[in-house]
DNA sequence: CACACCTATAGATAATCACCTATAGTGCAT
DNA sequence: ATGCACTATAGGTGATTATCTATAGGTGTG
């Protein structure tokens, strides 16, 4: 038997054939004239290198080996089939997998959004990186993930982004702060107080930084630590003041005050951040749908600034063109 | 995901060159070009409708839906791997089907081959009819059979014949009959007596007759039973004399007694027929080989005559030449 | 005997396949 | 920076495929 000669679709003639028990019923079905159906069984019968069918008492009937193609056949068309109901479902992002890299401020919202998704699509492994902005970049440079989720796009010219999510910067301070009463206070009444900071790859810092120096303002005594929790934590024990975005608070912050200070909050914007040049994951796809329908369900209202449906749109869609091969992995910059 | 253009040689590109994890390696291990790989993969990947492959971390690796087809690919060819080692049994003659049409007198003998034989091939299904010559040649002419067994074959033009046992008919008496201790008898002798004769479809009868006739002899009275065992039961009750094939005689037979009648035994062979239009089934080719080897073994010597060699040697052999529809059912003679 | 229905064969054609060679881009290691 | 190994792309070729129309021959039925 010659398996290389061997076409799916000469499968389906033999079984279209064997299930109709003549040749010409069976072209009728496929939609082929009888020659046709004729020649592709004569070829198939070549390339099997045995006679497959015969022609018993008027009737048109399987040789053994005929009936073992037959067989053989349908398993295997029955095989693709269930293959092509994967490939549907991983199309319509039911399942399959993605990673999303988040710089570590927006760790405290969007488990919100992805607890609910992987309830909706329990077959989808998602893979979450967490880190500083500096980190994250990198990981967007080498393309290591589906998704990102930055306040300010790296660079446009590869990427398409898309806000969902107010990140509004305010001005800790421990419960019993001195200016904590005051209506409205000046950021330059501030600057004698020490300053905890997070490190320098941090988005936090460096919009801070570039606020401050908007501002035309510097910082005095400074103490840096490489966490939004212990930062918090470090306000709250009295260590000095912060300014962090509004999402590292709890709820309920019986040991922190917000300070009204003039120009804050920084406003700023989460964004999700998808490779030009990265053929996105139809999970991903499919994440960024489901944001886009849930984000209202799933976080606070005031936070909320859906600019999605944007994003969705410029995609690309259910576009085939890609090569076989899906971009990943180093690639120098 | 079109499954029209999906080659099982393809899906065996598309192992490869998984299994390599790259698709130089596999190019070589094909015994391919690298850039022929690169087109069937990209082939692949547009008949499925999906990225198959990355590259991720230079190595080169299944996206989900590549393992998801590697793994359907690895079943569907381990499916065909097996469905060709049935036909390897096939065409070994190890499994199959034939049927073997039997002229009566023949079916004391048969099973003597046929149990050996099933026996040393249990995967094949022997179906076996018996009728009286005419009925066999009746299906002999609708080619319903696989091999035929007559003491002479139909018609040499659309068959192959090869001897392979004696068939001797002899003239049998009751045991006590007035003639039955003489040295040699002329036929002349018995013609008063009754005769018990087979149907006029028989061959036994068929012989006798046309030896009566060279002889120039008419038979007085006579009895038509269509069957040997009635004919011998009712010879030694006394009804009558008969010619009979030896073989339906039983190795002992205290209440009979074979006349030695001058120009008796008339002797005749059994061949196997097997169709010169027809594509003989492996299983039946098999059979022939085994009858071929080991007849010696399983007949009465003194009835052995084994001319099957030259039948094997006429035969097609492994003639791959047939069309796709083997010949069999009703046909106008 | 004619008609309807089957299957086989011949011959045509546009498309595709399965390969190849040659060449260019990219990333890695020296 | 250079060279090596990998992959992609372009372009070519002969073989094969998938389909058709037209036709011929066998079989069974009224």
């Amino acid at each position: 038997m010659n398996i290389r000669h061997l076409t799916f679709r000469l499968l389906q003639v033999h079984v279209a054939v064997v299930g109709a028990g003549s040749i010409s019923e069976a072209a009728r079905r496929l939609h082929l004239t009888q020659p046709t159906v004729s020649q592709q069984l004569k070829r198939l019968a070549e390339a099997v290198g045995e006679p497959l069918l015969e022609n018993r008492q008027g009737r048109l009937a399987p040789t053994e080996a005929g009936l073992e193609l037959y067989r053989a056949s349908r398993e295997v068309l029955g095989r693709f089939a269930d293959f092509d109901d994967y490939l549907s479902a991983l199309r319509g992002g039911e399942r399959g997998r993605f990673s999303i890299a988040l710089v570590n401020t927006a760790q405290y919202v969007l488990p919100r959004l992805l607890g609910p998704y992987s309830r909706a699509f329990p077959e989808v492994d998602v893979t979450v990186h967490i880190g500083n902005r500096r980190q994250m970049l990198t990981r967007f440079e080498r393309q290591e993930d589906d998704l990102y989720v930055f306040s300010h796009p790296p660079s446009l010219a590869h990427a398409l982004a898309g806000r969902f999510l107010r990140n509004p910067l305010v001005a800790v301070a421990p419960k019993g702060h001195p200016l904590a009463g005051r209506e409205r206070i000046a950021m330059s009444e501030l600057l004698e107080e020490r300053f905890l900071l997070r490190e320098p790859g941090s988005a936090t810092r460096m919009l801070f930084e570039s606020w401050l120096q908007e501002q035309g303002l510097t910082l005095g005594a400074t103490l840096q630590m490489a966490s939004n929790e212990a930062i918090r934590v470090g306000v709250a024990a009295g260590m000095g003041l912060a300014v962090l975005s509004e999402h590292v608070l709890p709820p309920e912050h019986p040991d922190l005050v917000i300070l009204p200070v003039a120009g804050l909050p920084i406003e700023s914007h989460w964004q999700f951040i998808v490779r030009r040049d990265r053929r996105l994951s139809h999970a991903a796809l499919g994440f960024l749908r489901f944001a886009e329908g849930h984000l209202g369900e799933c976080v606070e209202p005031r936070f909320l600034s859906n600019e999605l449906v944007g994003l969705l749109a410029r995609l690309p869609g259910s576009d085939p063109n890609g090569t076989y091969l899906r971009n990943r992995g180093s690639v120098t910059p």
